[in-house]
DNA sequence: AGTGTCTGCCCC
DNA sequence: ATTCTGC
DNA sequence: GCAGAATGGGCAGACACT
């Protein structure tokens, strides 16, 4: 127990956490933790309540989800599978299953069995140390060895200690806390301005490191986390409008305007002759690239740096971008040469964090481009991304369309005023991106039927959490899936819904549908809604248009509800599947055919 | 050897 | 990825 | 406006099953 603490400690705050909406005093409630805890377990304590083993370029995963955690929580209560599935279909919350779970009076857990009783309570230290070796266990038999960890875990539980575990392992904590909260607690025990922390944690993403730092060695020692090649930072987000009027009206009236390449976004690094590359959630991707690293070194002059940039598959022949879905071919762990081949890519560069052992991101954007270029030779696949300066909503929108017909989502507006630093972990004002699917002129809704629905987890627990619609097909009067929709719904309209769709529950699927996807409550086909996407792409699992020999279908591209629900419409109104097909076949078209009005 | 299911702080 | 909600 | 928590399609890897 020396340099531990006793895991019910910090369920009991955790269950306070719960009990508010109010980030201060959540906060507050933290404090009270990691006031308690010793120092050296500083660091397990922050894992756990952010839901992670290891800081995230390391890698470590721990390869259990609902399923596997459903079977853990069977063996240690010794009730059948089907009724803890049950019970967590129910209450929509794996947590509160395995608590309810736990605490039946005919459960019987594993140490039961062995006539022993709970002699001693779970510390947090043990049960990291178990989640570690969950993580750890692979090769033939790793299932079942990571269930027979998880259920002793489960059966020396509490409860209440059982809910937050199986919580952890499905990554949904719920508390209301994530890494801003942390921060704010930190702050507060450690007497350390909120700003000092947030600039090393952005530069060191690594909460459970920063806190053991602080408690072991106090706040001078954050002096020593500054931006280093090898060690990811936290890249710089985006906001979002829809017309360019607002967006340089947000930016002073002029800004340095970007193609929205359709690719992975990828931090670039290199100190000496070790390159890696990271991605967006700072995981080391350096070997799905090795012709990336190739580039860059021929590529750059300099031998230390921290670049950004996205990456994409291009026809080498052409230039032409690929699809992203033809980019996800790369992320790979076997067979990479292969894959290097077929899916041949090129980067293009947009920002420097960091240049020679100089720290650029408080440099404006216009300096950090400088030191870019000054550091880039020209290179075949090594760009920088097409950009221009523009201060003309119209000249703007022809940029837009541009990048559009150039099989680009659309283009990033970044602010070149002197204030225009790099914000690291920032989704603020200085980066705004402007896409074709925020333009509903630009992108075509689909009015689809209502023919499935999934059961809500968590705050839409007992509510339907996502609806699978389908598109009609006149020629066969037969209704083909093309999107899953659980985005869009105010918390209205999912109260109502199940109302609203009661009429239509079919105990099984309706004939006249065809589905590969399995909801948990079938409807006939009744309700129509509107919906928008960003785009047509290829499925392999619905069934709209699908190819009986290629086995691919269509679905839409980040479907979300408009809040229109088509109740004029019948369902053999709805959205045809020859439509769908005409719409893929036709979005490529767009940015030309708008060039072309609006000149 | 081929198929199916589950998982990923996955990528978007 | 997008969207909604409480503060 | 921030921070957090809901939710989407689709890919390869790992393992289990047949």
């Amino acid at each position: 127990m020396e340099n531990d603490l006793p895991f019910s400690e910090v369920v009991k705050v955790f269950e306070a956490i719960e009990a508010t909406t109010q980030r201060t005093v959540m906060a507050k409630l933290l404090s009270s933790i990691f006031k308690e805890a010793p120092p050296q377990a500083m660091d397990k304590v922050v894992y756990i309540l952010l839901g992670q083993l290891r800081p995230d370029w390391e890698g470590v995963e721990l390869g259990v989800g609902e399923k596997l955690a459903m079977r853990a929580i069977s063996t240690a209560s010794g009730l059948p599978f089907k009724k803890v599935e049950e019970t967590y279909k129910k209450l929509g919350d794996l947590g509160e299953a395995a608590r309810q779970v736990m605490s039946m009076k005919g459960a019987s857990t594993i140490l039961d069995y062995f006539g022993a009783k709970r002699s001693r309570a779970l510390t947090v230290g043990e049960v990291y140390e178990s989640l570690m070796n969950v993580a750890k266990a692979s090769g033939e038999g790793a299932q079942d060895a990571k269930v027979r960890l998880l259920s002793s875990l489960f059966a020396a539980a509490s409860p209440d200690e059982a809910k937050y575990i199986a919580r952890f392992i499905v990554g949904k904590l719920r508390l209301g806390v994530a890494d801003m909260t942390v921060l704010d607690s930190l702050s507060d025990v450690f007497n350390v301005p909120k700003e000092s922390l947030e600039k090393a944690y952005h530069v060191h993403p690594d909460l459970g490191h920063i806190a053991r730092l602080l408690a072991e060695r106090g706040r001078d020692a954050l002096a020593e986390l500054r931006v280093t090649p090898g060690i990811p930072i936290q890249p710089m987000l985006a906001e979002r409008l829809s017309s360019s009027k607002e967006i340089l009206g947000k930016l002073g009236g002029i800004a340095i305007c970007e193609y929205k390449y359709d690719g992975e976004r990828a931090q670039i690094h290199r100190r000496g002759d070790s390159v890696r590359i990271f991605s967006r959630r700072l995981e080391d991707i350096t070997h799905e690239y090795p012709d990336v690293v190739g580039y860059v070194m021929e590529a750059m002059e300099s031998r230390d740096f921290v670049v950004e940039g996205e990456i994409v598959t291009v026809d080498p022949d052409t230039g032409e971008i690929k699809p992203f879905q033809e980019l996800m071919h790369r992320k790979r762990k076997h067979d990479i040469k292969e894959a290097v081949e077929e899916y041949p890519v090129e980067v293009f560069l947009f920002d420097a964090i960091y240049m020679d052992g100089v720290d650029l991101t408080d440099l404006p954007l216009i300096d950090r481009k400088r030191a870019l270029w000054g550091a880039m030779k020209p290179h075949p696949k090594v760009h920088h991304a097409t950009w221009r300066l523009l201060d003309d909503p119209a000249e703007t929108d022809k940029f837009f369309l541009e990048a559009i017909s150039n099989d680009c989502e659309g283009i990033m507006c970044k602010s070149v005023k002197r204030d225009s630093i790099y914000e690291l972990g920032a989704r603020g004002w200085l980066w705004i991106k402007y896409k074709r699917d925020y333009k509903s002129e630009l992108t075509d809704t689909l009015d689809l039927a209502v023919v499935g629905a999934f059961w809500g987890r968590g705050r839409r627990a007992g509510l339907y959490g996502a609806l699978l619609l389908a598109a009609y097909d006149p020629d066969t009067d037969q209704f083909y899936t093309v999107a899953k929709v659980g985005s869009g719904f105010t918390d209205e309209d999912l109260k109502k819904l199940p109302e609203m769709l009661d009429q239509y529950k079919l105990p099984h699927k309706h004939p006249r549908v065809v589905s590969k996807m399995e909801p948990d409550v079938w409807f006939v086909p009744g309700l129509v809604i509107e919906v928008i996407g960003a785009e047509i792409t290829q499925s392999p699992i619905h069934t709209c248009c699908m190819d009986p020999k290629a086995g691919t279908g269509l679905a839409i591209r980040f479907p979300r509800f408009t809040g229109r629900y088509r109740t004029d419409k019948s369902p053999e109104q709805a959205t045809t599947v020859r439509e769908v097909m005409e719409m893929f076949r036709n979005q490529k078209k767009i940015g030309e055919q708008s060039i072309d009005e609006s000149i």
